[in-house]
DNA sequence: AACCCTCCTATTGACACTCTATACGTGGAT
DNA sequence: ATCCACGTATAGAGTGTCAATAGGAGGGTT
């Protein structure tokens, strides 16, 4: 993740990578380009990030794999969310919702 | 930083130090207290982070310490924040709005 | 054919931060 | 005496992200 974000939000990435397979299922540099998108251009996941990330969460099994062509005519695999991923977004949903919370609190004290 | 909040927020700890130190100057274990009371008890500081933060903070020049007692009469490190870690706490404090408007608007994304 | 560019996946090595666990000294209470 | 709370401190491990790099494969150009 870079773009001045850089280092801010560990474990972040995985609910992103979630919730863009909400959209439904895409290869991995589509994922990258949908946080991009959907974050308003805020979030840029590299390659390193990505990557390590993806595999990580299939053996969680939170995603799913398999091989595909892209749109380009190029082989790609393919990742959709499974049943627990669905189930994991929403923890990190909330997860998030506490901690948005907090710190807004949190900067808000006097 | 614990309390089921864990790993979640790299970098988040310092903002959350400069911002309790604005109260004024405290020892080590008062900034753990203050940052739990702030945020509703949602995030706890063990020493384990937190000494290791105030070190480093220190070497930035964001916060000066000198040592006096504690209200305890114990021997005790006091903190307080220098002129650049007031500007610190005020870009760290925009960085924060940026990601959590970027997440929230990826979270709201169809 | 040779070339280059883009797409796409992938790994490596370094780095930074936080956690758990542990340690130690001291003041106050029982 | 003993025990607990206070307060600071460090070591070791684990985790996650990054920069850099690699390489195959398709499409276009010359």
């Amino acid at each position: 993740m870079n773009s001045e974000s850089t280092t801010l939000l560990q474990g972040t990435l995985d609910m992103l990578i979630l919730k863009s397979l909400v959209a439904g299922e895409m290869h991995g540099l589509g994922v990258s380009r949908r946080i991009q998108q959907i974050t308003g251009g805020t979030f840029v996941v590299k390659p390193g990030s990505l990557f390590p990330a993806l595999h990580r969460m299939e053996e969680e099994g939170w995603i799913s794999s398999f091989w595909g062509d892209s749109e380009n005519n190029r082989r790609a695999k393919y990742y959709r969310l499974t049943k627990a991923g669905r189930k994991q977004l929403e923890v990190e949903t909330k997860r998030w919702g506490r901690i948005s919370w907090a710190i807004a609190q949190a900067l808000e004290a006097s």
